[in-house]
DNA sequence: CACAAATAGGAGGATATCAACCTATACAAA
DNA sequence: TTTGTATAGGTTGATATCCTCCTATTTGTG
């Protein structure tokens, strides 16, 4: 019964390791982000796309440092984020006031790739509310949301 | 009250974006990673190549495709993945009966690697734990894995 | 004012992730 | 046996992610 490659008394270790929360987690960002990207590829825009152009939308302008935080993500991913969004002029990176910041601000091309994945972003995510239900979902959101603060809280 | 660059009827569009399951589940996979990685950083093991690695350990020798599928990536992805485990000597990638198929199999420095890095993923996992309680986190990897199904149900 | 400390951001290098295409091997049908 | 199809992996190119330095600018202190 025992595999060949399994040391002894180390069943209970990969127990354990089979609960990580952070493999889990990855686990089921790549099988969701697979998901959204295919139903989204129409629109050519991605959902990791779609998440910061909303939130320049609906909330910029922003500096890197802040929509970073916003993204919980560190600035030089940003940094690399914004690449593609600018070259497609989604997106305006220009100097703000204090020299040192760049402001970033969305473009009328930028709301346009918007509307345009949105219906695509939204048969997306109602496939998993129908299958989970809104409650059982808005749930799982806020216990994330604990995981978060919890890893964060040092 | 509202942002200057929040166009009007945008606001339900905008509430809908937030709790996109991708993007939160992706955003926790951000700080979690970070966090873990941060903790394991003395053992030199990541908490992705950790996960490898017990896979390997536990259920191997593997061949790309199945343990591919056992990680829920694509083996394009493995196979980028797998280069500094095998540089790193803690895994062997050797052809298998069938030539077309590659072996994977932990070596020693691969299990020693394991061994060095399970008391600091232990003190990661298990500040989580603290936080939320074991119940809570068993209940949220559950629901995990039935958005993932949901995901790859077409 | 001059200089030191703090802050914002980028560059470089490494890993992670995927889709699309390509090659090598195995199998199956004629 | 030959030929065609299916399968296993790799390569390439793009994006995503982080950490560690480095530069430019601001701010604070003497």
């Amino acid at each position: 019964m025992d595999g060949l490659h399994t040391p002894e008394g180390e069943r209970s270790t990969e127990a354990d390791l089979l609960d990580c929360v952070c493999t889990n987690v990855r686990m089921a960002s790549r099988v969701l982000t697979r998901y959204y990207d295919e139903v989204m590829s129409p629109s050519g825009v991605r959902i990791t796309q779609l998440a910061t152009l909303a939130a320049v939308a609906y909330h910029g302008p922003f500096t890197m440092k802040v929509l970073a935080r916003a993204l919980f993500m560190d600035r030089s991913t940003l940094t690399a984020d914004l690449q593609p969004l600018a070259a497609q002029g989604f997106i305006t990176i220009v100097p703000g006031e204090d020299r040192r910041t760049r402001m970033i601000t969305i473009t009328d091309g930028g709301l346009n790739a918007i509307q345009t994945a949105l219906p695509l972003w939204r048969q997306a995510q109602s496939h998993i509310e129908r299958d989970l239900g809104q409650a059982r979902l808005g749930a799982l959101l806020g216990e994330l949301r604990e995981v978060v603060e919890s890893a964060q809280s040092q």
